[in-house]
DNA sequence: ATGCTAATTAGTGAGTTAGCTAAATAGGAG
DNA sequence: CTCCTATTTAGCTAACTCACTAATTAGCAT
């Protein structure tokens, strides 16, 4: 999950996802890499977990996957999280 | 930064640093790795700003920098955290 | 200075990642 | 079926990561 995240193109790709699903196309279109390499980001994507697709005809539609992006919010919490402040 | 958290001993260095500040040498013995290998992941926690060494005589302490991950949580809140609830 | 302990840097090898171009698959239209 | 567009898979290379052992630096004590 957090290799998925380690590239700032697929973090750029989740930014434009909060907006509302977008196809793989609108996407590829957003970045100066070739289709084939915005494809690979999206399966990284997807195998973490953190994004959906979805085929509506001839494109494909990605969009977030709430459950796991919260997931991951908390994880994050729990790792890093302040739960109280000690003195430095 | 999450390039550093992709690590599994990385996080539990982290983990381990969040109940205070702990020598190289002991969070070296919590994991099954050998030193030099410890010694590259506290050098990439530190790149990443997540931790600061002080040294103290023959031993190097190393801390949480929490400044820094105060930031990360608010960055993964940013790029992740759920701002609203859409329809499914 | 010598030696001892703590920790890092050097050097190496296996495995992975990111990018490309070219070829293949999937769906829709004629 | 054939063509067209959208997207992914294959195959390649360059660069990086992680692990190891061996060698080096840093500090303290004798």
């Amino acid at each position: 999950m957090f290799q998925a995240l380690a590239h700032p193109v697929r973090r750029e790709v989740l930014k434009h996802l909060r907006a509302g699903p977008k196809s793989a196309g609108e996407l590829a279109n957003a970045f100066p890499v070739s289709g084939p390499t915005m494809s690979r980001h999206f399966a990284t994507l997807k195998d973490a977990g953190l994004i959906r697709a979805e085929r509506i005809g001839t494109s494909i539609r990605y969009r977030l996957n709430v459950s796991v992006t919260d997931e991951a919010v908390a994880m994050v919490m729990e790792l890093l999280g302040r739960r109280d402040e000690e003195d430095e």
